[in-house]
DNA sequence: AGCACGCCGACT
DNA sequence: GTCGGCGTGCTC
């Protein structure tokens, strides 16, 4: 992404108003932009941030007193909305008692709602979803107090008074329940005098981390990377780093010197990780070497703790926050640094509601709050080696695995050559080597990204397949639960016995593998191994990921079989063998970065292998092992593939070289799609430099029972895609029953 | 996003 | 005769 044509001029300030006084007040809704509201006499004090309560048609809402002048240059900025005259204006309700929201943080949602061209509301309600309630209310406590002279003595009031002299102040509930008394008896103790209020704020939920509690010890070119990075979040202002480093490097612990540094400064820490799964082994790293764990911060937190980590972000009580994507929207008062871990993973792009990238979106929050950021990957995308390349970014570099460990020895096995029995699905190479690694008493890995038994379940007598009936897909079966399943839109249904179509029995047959006939194939070829099968199905929650993963480091598994999910940064000391099973499955669908995502996802599989002191291997099985990708995952010289994929991509335009918009056609009939498919591409800009390809129908051509269709905007690097997108969608109409979605920098071509 | 108003079908 | 379906439009 680049986008420094967005913040470049200086904001024109809106004529003021003649009128009484108005203020301008985001809501968290989808309108195009902020209402102004009157203030009244008692708020003549209302500042921008400030979190107020206004009416709204015949209801009451949260929201924010925003800036009056725009923050970006106008043809960034949705249409000016008509002003409202004086007369039509609802006064402000109240100002709730809460901190404002900081002004990096109302330039950031302006700047990703620009970006993004979604409504500026939809954006705070990220940034808002959790503040609108009360952060936790300051309990009114009881103390001792002196006593009056004339205070009735009694068993109870003595045992009340013994306790609040002994336990301090306390909630009268408390107070009552310790000493075993009604709560009349503290309540007459208050009335008498002898007990006063105290209102106690509650404590900081998050303790301060210390950057002195436990240094690390750095390796040969560790201790320059990590004093380097040090100086710079020590200094503060602006900058963008990648730090890259092979798996074992010790990436994590040098950049913890850097959060250590931000800090030392008195700054809070934002860390963003691709998934929340990851979080459980990140907060206990983080742990040793600050003696305290991060505030956590994910979409599926509880809603307490969600409102207390929100007001602790505010107030800067919590010093370093991990979270998902999401936690770039808390209102951190003094943000000194971000962090954004395993850059290249695609799952920093969010796809529903607002579509954006969170890593590119921290950039952006990293340089409105005039923070460093560091990007981590030992695989970093294509864009941000662009970025490098050009001199945006700063670029350090770690080579050799830490401690020594060796780098695991990758070798594909051509399947041509090697082929699996009829109706199987592992090489006797592959087995082979799996069997000589148990009986070292090592462990051994199958990754295979697809879950559920077979991709595809076809009847043989009239080969009907069996499809969902909501989306362009097959259903997958999965055989441990007895039901078929679509993965775009949940359908599910029990397995029929016979063919749905022709009624055939017993005429159902798998096609392809999935994990789970991996896993029976491997109980009939290893009957004595351990397995455990890791698949986000089998693995409900962070917990029970984390279990296995313990269970794996302990040595309970001797074959671990799973997903997507196993590629993660997991510490797994005994295994020496990685085995994929497809190693070609990615590169299929003429997806743009098919090969880039192959790439990342199977060195970072192949990472799990030998971290400790026995050397890995890892072996792919593959049709075509001449491939690039395959030829960069042995050579490990990923430097000239990322080259090769970057010379391939220059003559066209193609990101990083170009731009994209992609504007996804959804309707409820195909001719309302078609339509409205057919009027983009009428009214499609034109001009030097930029270039319309679609309408077509999207992969996914009918999803969730909405048909689709897809176009896509390719523009030179210098030329800004919002205000053309947003001047194309004001010269079409959606049809009946059809809407218009926009993704600027898409990553799925879905 | 809510919540109204508004105009056509099966019910007490 | 009403209750109620969700289509369209508005909210400073």
């Amino acid at each position: 992404m680049a986008h420094a044509s967005l913040d470049k001029r200086p904001s024109a300030r809106k004529p003021e108003s003649t009128g009484r006084p108005r203020a301008a007040v985001l809501l968290p809704l989808p309108f195009p932009g902020p209402f102004d509201y009157a203030v009244p006499p008692t708020l003549a004090d209302l500042q921008p941030g400030d979190i107020v309560s206004v009416p709204l048609g015949r209801r009451t809402e949260t929201g924010v007193v925003w800036d009056q002048a725009p923050t970006l240059p106008p043809e960034f900025m949705p249409p000016p909305m008509k002003p409202v005259s004086d007369g039509r204006l609802k006064p402000v309700i109240a100002r709730l008692d809460q901190p404002p929201l900081p002004a990096a943080l109302r330039r950031f949602v302006d700047w990703v709602a620009a970006y993004t061209l979604s409504p500026p509301g939809l954006v705070l309600a990220m940034a808002l979803r959790t503040a609108t309630t009360a952060p936790t209310a300051p309990a009114t406590c009881w103390a001792i107090a002196t006593p009056p002279t004339d205070l009735r003595d009694t068993p109870a009031r003595r045992r009340v008074l013994d306790i609040a002299s002994s336990d301090g102040p306390l909630p009268a509930a408390e107070l009552a329940r310790r000493a075993g008394v009604r709560t009349g008896v503290v309540r007459g103790l208050a009335d008498a005098g002898a007990l006063r209020a105290v209102v106690l704020r509650p404590p900081p939920p998050f303790a301060a981390p210390d950057p002195t509690y436990c240094p690390p010890t750095l390796g040969d070119g560790q201790g320059e990377a990590a004093r380097s990075l040090r100086t710079l979040a020590g200094a503060g202002g602006f900058s963008v780093t990648l730090l890259e480093g092979v798996t074992g490097s010790g990436k994590t612990e040098i950049y913890l010197e850097a959060i250590a540094a931000c800090l030392e400064r008195g700054r809070q820490v934002l860390v963003l990780l691709p998934e929340i799964a990851l979080s459980a082994q990140w907060t206990g790293r983080f742990a040793r070497r600050f003696g305290t764990e991060p505030a956590l911060w994910h979409s599926d937190l509880g809603p307490r703790l969600r409102r207390v980590t929100w007001h602790a972000v505010a107030e800067g009580s919590a010093r370093v926050v991990v979270g998902a994507r999401s936690a770039l929207f808390l209102p951190f008062a003094e943000l000194g640094l971000i962090i954004v871990d395993e850059e290249h993973e695609s799952a920093f792009k969010q796809e529903d509601g607002v579509t954006y990238h969170a890593r590119d979106m921290a950039v952006v929050r990293a340089r409105l709050d005039h923070a460093p950021i560091i990007l981590v990957s030992a695989t970093p995308s294509l864009e941000t080696l662009a970025n490098v390349g050009a001199g945006r970014y700063r670029h350090l570099a770690l080579t050799a695995r830490h401690g020594g460990a060796a780098m695991p020895d990758v070798r594909t096995i051509d399947m041509r050559a090697h082929p699996p029995e009829r109706g199987l699905f592992l090489s006797p190479v592959l087995t082979e080597a799996i069997q000589a690694t148990m009986a070292r008493g090592e462990q051994a890995m199958l990754f295979l990204n697809r879950r559920g038994y077979a991709p595809l379940t076809l009847c043989r007598t009239c080969g009907h397949r069996l499809q969902c009936p909501n989306c362009t897909a097959w259903l997958v079966e999965h055989r441990a639960r007895r039901v078929i399943t679509c993965h775009h839109c949940g359908y599910q249904e029990p397995t029929p016995p016979t063919c749905p179509s022709c009624h055939a029995e017993a005429s159902l047959t798998p096609i392809g593998p999935g994990v789970e006939r991996i896993t029976e194939e491997a109980r009939a070829t290893f009957p004595d191994a351990r397995l455990l099968v890791m698949a986000s199905d089998t693995l409900p929650g962070p917990a029970a990921t984390a279990d296995a993963v313990a269970r794996i480091a302990r040595r309970e598994v001797d074959l671990v079989i799973g997903t997507q999910i196993v590629a993660k940064g997991w510490h797994f000391p005994h295994l020496t063998l990685v085995g994929v099973v497809d190693a070609d499955l990615g590169l299929g669908g003429g997806d743009l970065r098919a090969a880039e995502r192959t790439v990342q996802l199977l060195h970072q599989v192949a990472g799990r292998a030998g971290r400790a002191e026995a050397p890995g291997t890892v072996l792919l099985q593959s049709y075509c092992a001449e491939h690039p990708v395959m030829q960069a995952l042995v050579s490990g010289d990923f430097a000239s593939f990322m080259h090769q994929e970057a010379e391939q991509r220059r003559p066209g335009f193609w990101p990083p070289f170009g731009r994209l918009a992609a504007l996804i056609v959804s309707a409820d009939t195909p001719e309302a799609a078609d339509a409205t498919a057919r009027a983009l591409g009428a009214t499609a800009p034109r001009g030097d430099g930029m270039q319309v390809l679609g309408p077509a129908p999207a992969p996914l051509a009918i999803l969730r029972g909405r048909h689709r269709r897809r176009l896509l905007l390719r523009a030179r690097r210098e030329i800004a895609l919002q205000p053309i997108v947003r001047q194309w969608l004001e010269r079409v109409t959606p049809e009946r029953g059809a809407r218009i979605d926009v993704d600027i920098d898409p990553v799925s071509f879905l």
